[in-house]
DNA sequence: GAGATTGTCGTACC
DNA sequence: ACAGGTACGACAATCTC
C-alpha cells in the first residue's frame, strides 16, 4: 500500500477512471479510482416496483451492481429517483439502452454525461489541485509514467499546481502552405520550443553562419520532427502551448509525421497528439500533458474584457505584454530559406513561442480560476465558449442541491428552438446634437439582478397566477402573453446567481483593501458566468433552455428602464438616450446633487439586488443623425470626460472594417469638436486630408480595408468587395474559409467596387473618388451635420466630392 | 438605364 | 450549435418607370 500526492492534470475514462498528474517532485503519475461506481438515474412512478428487476439487470460484460431509491430534486421539484449503479464505465450506455426498451415508463437521466465529468461532479473534485491516491502500485508498462496506483482517491487541498512546467511551440512552413485543401505538402523548416523553466530552442535544417546559441541544426525535416519529439519528452511539460495550434501547428505536424511514419511518444500514453475533427474545427489533445491553444482561450473566454479587433498573436501580445512579434516579411521566408539567409526568421520563430508562453503566463490566473469554478480539466475549460462555461458550472452546482441534470436537447429540438426568437432590449432614439454636461446612469448587472428579483428559472415559470407577473410580452405571432414566476421558493438559476453575486461582492471587499490578481481573476470568472446566464437560457443548445425566461428577463428590463426614464423626466431631467440598462441625461440647470438624489430615490424603489448606479459625468457628448434621415442614430455617440478622455461608441472610428485614413480622420474631428475647437478648424482639417488623398500623399497601409469572411466562399449569394478579394487571395495561396481575415485597397477603375479591389502589394493606383466619397465624407458628414450644416448642404456637396462649400 | 428599394453582410452596442 | 437581441450602414441585386 502506498499514498501518493499529485496535482491532477488530466482525466480519462476508458475501462477505468484514470487520473494523470504530477507529484510535488515532478514525477508523472497515473491514479486509478477503483472505488468509483458509475451511475445514472431513473425517474418514474414505477421505480419502487422495478427496483428489484433493474438491480438484477445484466447484459454481456455490463451489469447493475446496485439500485437505490434516492431523494432528489428535478427542476426544483422534490421527488424519488432510482439511482442505478453499474460495474464499469461503458455499462451506462448498454444498460440505459436496455432499460429504455424494457421499461419505457421510466425516464432515464444523466446518461449523457461523460464518465469523468460525472466523476468530478459526484466527488466534488477540482482538477489542477492536489489530490491523493491511497492504494496499490500496479503495472504500467503501456504508460509513460513513473508510478501508477490503484486505490482510493481524495482531494487534499484547494491550492492549484504552483509552478507548472510549460512549453510553447511554434512552427514555420516552407512556401505559403496553410495546410488547407491541398493538404500540408510543404515541409516544416523550423520549430521553436520555449519553456517556462529556462529553456529555449529553435530546430532547423538549413545551416547558416554565426547561429544564435539557441539554434539546433539537424539534417532534414524528418530529423527536425524526431528532435522536437525528443526535446518535448525530455522537457517533461505539464502544459504544451501553441497559438492557433489546434487549427494549424499540431494538425500540420501530425500530417508531416505521418509522411515519415514517425510515431510520437509524447503524452502519458506514449501515443502522441491526437487530432479530433468535429464540425470543421480540429482539436489537438494529449494524454496527461494538457495542450492549450492560447488563441482559443484569448479569443474565447477572454474576448469580452480584451475586446480586440483581432486576436492575432501580434495584436494580443501588444495588448497584454506591450510588445509584438519580430518584424520580418514572412512572405519572404521561402526565398530566404533557399538562399540560406534565415537567421532573422529563426529569431522570429523563437519570439512567437516566447510571446505565446508569456501571454499564457499572464492569463494563467484567469484559466486557473475558471477551472476551479467550473471543475473541468484545463484542456477543456480553456476551449470552452461562454455557453459551455455556464452549462458546466450549472452541472457542477447541481450536486449541491441534489438536482438532476437536465438532458442535452437532441438535434431536432435544437433546430426547432432556433426557429423562434423573442424581443430583446429597449434602445431609445437619441437627441442628436453636441451636448454639454452629461451624465450616464446604469443598472448594475441588470439581467442577473432581474433574474434574481423576479425568481426567473425554468422551474418557477407558471402560465397562470399567482407569482411575479411579467409585463405584457408580444410573441412572434404578435399575440400578447404574460408569464408568472413562483414567489415562494427560489429557483435553481436565481439561487446560483445570487450566490455568485454575493461571492463577488465579498471578493471585491477584499481586493479593495488588498489588490490581488488571483482574486480579480476569480471575480472575473464569476462575472463571466453571471452575465452569460441570461443568454444561455435563450440558447437553443442549452440543457436549461427557457425562452420564456429569457423573454421575461428582457421584458422586465424594458419596463425598469422605461420607468426610470419616465421618473427622470417627471423630475425635469433631460433624458437624451438609453440603451438596455443605461440612461444619458443632459444636466442643463440640474446639479450633480440632484442626480445623486434621483439615484438614491430610484434605488429605494428597486427590489432585491437591483441597483441604479452613477456611471460617469461627461464634459461634452455628441450624438448624430442616422444617415440621410432626421432621426438620431442609435448606438453611435462620442463623449469626453472631465479628464479629457475620449470615449467613442459605434462610430466608424471603432469599426475594424473601415480604412485607417477614414477612422483617424473621424477620430480627430470628434476629438477637436469634443474639446471645444471651432467647427471651422475641424473642417479645415478634413479638407487637408482630402487634399492629401487627391495628391497621392497617403500611405497605402492607411487605405487598407480589413474584414472577415463569415462563411465559406461558395456560400455567398452576394459578391461584395470582401468576397471578391477573398477569391483573389485564395488564388495567391492564402487559406480562405469561414473566419479568414481578408484585406484590400480599392483601386482605380470603372464598374462595381468589387471589380476594383486589389491586394495592397499589387495595387497600382488607389481610387481617389472612392476614398473621398465612400470613406472620408461618410465618416465626417454626420458629425458636421449636427453642428448646424443642413442635410441638403451635405448631400449636394457629396456629389461634388467636396466639402469646400461648407 | 438611372434612381429607388430590398436584401445580404459585417461589425458594433449592451 | 457551441449565450441573446438591437442597430447601422455599405454594397449588390432587384425593381420601377
Amino acid at each position: 500500500m502506498v499514498k501518493i500526492q499529485f496535482y491532477a492534470l488530466d482525466l480519462e475514462s476508458d475501462e477505468n477512471l484514470k487520473i494523470y498528474g504530477k507529484t510535488l517532485d515532478n514525477k508523472r503519475v497515473c491514479a486509478i479510482d477503483k472505488n468509483y461506481k458509475p451511475s445514472f438515474y431513473a425517474l418514474g412512478k414505477d421505480i419502487e416496483k422495478l427496483k428489484k428487476k433493474i438491480s438484477l439487470l445484466e447484459e454481456d460484460e455490463s451489469k447493475v451492481t446496485e439500485a437505490l431509491i434516492e431523494d432528489v430534486s428535478y427542476y426544483d421539484e422534490k421527488t424519488k429517483a432510482l439511482r442505478v449503479y453499474t460495474n464499469n464505465l461503458k455499462a451506462i450506455t448498454v444498460l440505459a439502452h436496455r432499460i429504455r426498451q424494457d421499461y419505457p415508463t421510466l425516464d432515464l437521466k444523466e446518461t449523457d454525461i461523460s464518465a469523468y465529468k460525472r466523476y468530478l461532479i459526484d466527488n466534488n473534485l477540482t482538477p489542477l489541485t492536489l489530490w491523493e491516491v491511497d492504494g496499490d502500485i500496479i503495472n504500467h508498462h503501456e504508460l509513460n509514467v513513473e508510478i501508477c496506483v490503484s486505490g482510493k482517491i481524495t482531494q487534499v487541498s484547494d491550492d492549484i499546481i504552483p509552478n507548472p512546467r510549460v512549453l510553447a511551440l511554434d512552427i514555420e512552413v516552407y512556401g505559403f502552405d496553410f495546410g488547407g485543401d491541398k493538404g500540408s505538402v510543404e515541409p516544416i523548416i523550423m520549430l521553436s520550443l520555449v519553456g517556462s523553466h529556462n529553456y529555449k530552442k529553435v530546430i532547423t535544417w538549413k545551416r547558416f553562419k554565426n547561429p544564435q546559441n539557441y539554434i539546433e541544426f539537424v539534417d532534414s525535416e524528418m530529423a527536425l520532427l524526431e528532435k522536437a519529439n525528443e526535446e518535448i519528452l525530455k522537457y517533461n511539460p505539464d502544459y504544451l502551448l501553441g497559438y492557433f495550434s489546434d487549427g494549424f501547428d499540431f494538425p500540420y505536424i501530425e500530417k508531416r509525421m505521418k509522411k515519415y511514419k514517425i510515431k510520437s511518444k509524447i503524452g502519458y500514453d506514449n501515443k502522441g497528439i491526437k487530432i479530433r475533427n468535429n464540425t470543421g474545427e480540429s482539436i489537438a489533445k494529449l494524454k496527461g500533458i494538457s495542450h492549450i491553444d492560447v488563441y482559443k482561450f484569448v479569443s474565447g473566454a477572454m474576448s469580452v474584457p480584451l475586446d480586440l479587433d483581432s486576436y492575432s498573436l501580434d495584436i494580443v501580445a501588444k495588448e497584454l505584454l506591450g510588445r509584438g512579434k519580430v518584424e520580418v516579411n514572412i512572405n519572404k521566408l521561402s526565398e530566404s530559406w533557399d538562399k540560406g539567409d534565415i537567421k532573422k526568421f529563426c529569431e522570429y520563430n523563437l519570439m512567437d513561442s516566447i510571446l505565446t508562453l508569456e501571454i499564457f503566463q499572464k492569463i494563467l490566473p484567469n484559466i486557473n480560476e475558471l477551472v476551479k469554478l467550473i471543475g473541468s480539466p484545463i484542456q477543456e475549460t480553456s476551449r470552452m465558449t461562454y455557453g459551455q462555461l455556464v452549462e458546466h458550472y450549472l452541472m457542477k452546482r447541481c450536486r449541491d442541491f441534489k438536482e438532476i441534470i437536465p438532458k442535452r436537447p437532441p438535434r431536432s429540438i435544437v433546430f426547432e428552438r432556433r426557429m423562434h426568437t423573442y424581443q430583446g432590449a429597449l434602445v431609445m432614439e437619441p437627441l442628436p446634437g453636441l451636448h454639454e454636461n452629461l451624465v450616464f446612469l446604469d443598472f448594475r448587472s441588470l439581467y442577473p439582478t432581474v433574474t434574481i428579483a423576479k425568481n426567473i428559472s425554468p422551474s418557477t415559470l407558471r402560465l397562470h397566477p399567482p407569482g411575479y407577473e411579467t409585463p405584457e410580452i408580444r410573441d412572434e405571432s404578435g399575440r400578447s402573453v404574460v408569464y408568472y414566476f413562483d414567489k415562494n421558493k427560489e429557483g435553481f438559476i436565481p439561487k446560483i446567481l445570487r450566490d455568485i453575486i454575493q461571492r463577488r461582492n465579498t471578493l471585491k471587499e477584499i481586493t479593495k483593501k488588498e489588490p490581488s490578481p488571483v482574486l480579480n481573476a476569480r471575480s472575473y470568472a464569476l462575472k463571466t458566468i453571471a452575465n452569460s446566464t441570461y443568454g444561455y437560457m435563450g440558447f437553443a443548445g442549452a440543457r436549461w433552455y427557457c425562452r420564456e425566461c429569457s423573454s421575461s428577463i428582457t421584458a422586465w428590463a424594458r419596463e425598469y428602464i422605461t420607468q426610470t426614464i419616465e421618473d427622470a423626466r417627471k423630475e425635469k431631467f433631460k433624458v437624451i438616450y438609453s440603451d438596455t440598462d443605461s440612461v444619458a441625461i443632459v444636466l442643463e440647470n440640474k446639479t450633480r446633487q440632484d442626480i445623486l438624489k434621483f439615484i438614491e430615490k430610484t434605488n429605494k424603489k428597486l427590489p432585491d439586488l437591483m441597483e441604479l448606479e452613477l456611471e460617469s459625468f461627461y464634459k461634452r457628448g455628441i450624438f448624430v443623425y442616422k444617415k440621410g434621415e432626421l432621426k438620431g442614430a442609435k448606438k453611435k455617440y462620442a463623449l469626453i470626460t472631465e479628464k479629457n478622455e475620449i470615449k467613442i461608441k459605434g462610430f466608424e472610428t471603432v469599426r475594424g472594417d473601415w480604412s485607417k485614413i477614414a477612422r483617424k480622420t473621424q477620430y480627430d474631428v470628434l476629438k477637436l469638436i469634443l474639446e471645444g475647437t471651432p467647427k471651422e478648424k475641424a473642417m479645415k482639417y478634413v479638407l487637408k486630408v482630402i487634399d492629401d488623398l487627391r495628391n497621392n500623399k497617403v500611405n497605402k497601409e492607411d487605405l487598407v480595408i480589413q474584414t472577415q469572411l463569415k462563411m465559406n466562399l461558395d456560400e455567398y449569394s452576394v459578391i461584395g468587395p470582401h468576397v471578391a478579394i477573398a477569391k483573389i487571395m485564395k488564388e495567391r495561396g492564402f487559406r480562405i474559409g469561414a473566419g479568414s481575415p481578408v484585406w484590400y485597397i480599392v483601386g482605380e477603375g470603372s464598374g462595381k467596387i468589387r471589380d476594383n479591389v486589389c491586394l495592397p502589394d499589387e495595387c497600382k493606383n488607389y481610387s481617389k473618388d472612392y476614398y473621398i466619397n465612400n470613406q472620408i465624407i461618410p465618416a465626417v458628414e454626420k458629425i458636421f451635420m449636427v453642428l448646424g450644416y443642413t442635410k441638403e448642404d451635405i448631400l449636394k456637396d457629396k456629389k461634388q466630392s467636396s466639402l469646400g462649400d461648407f
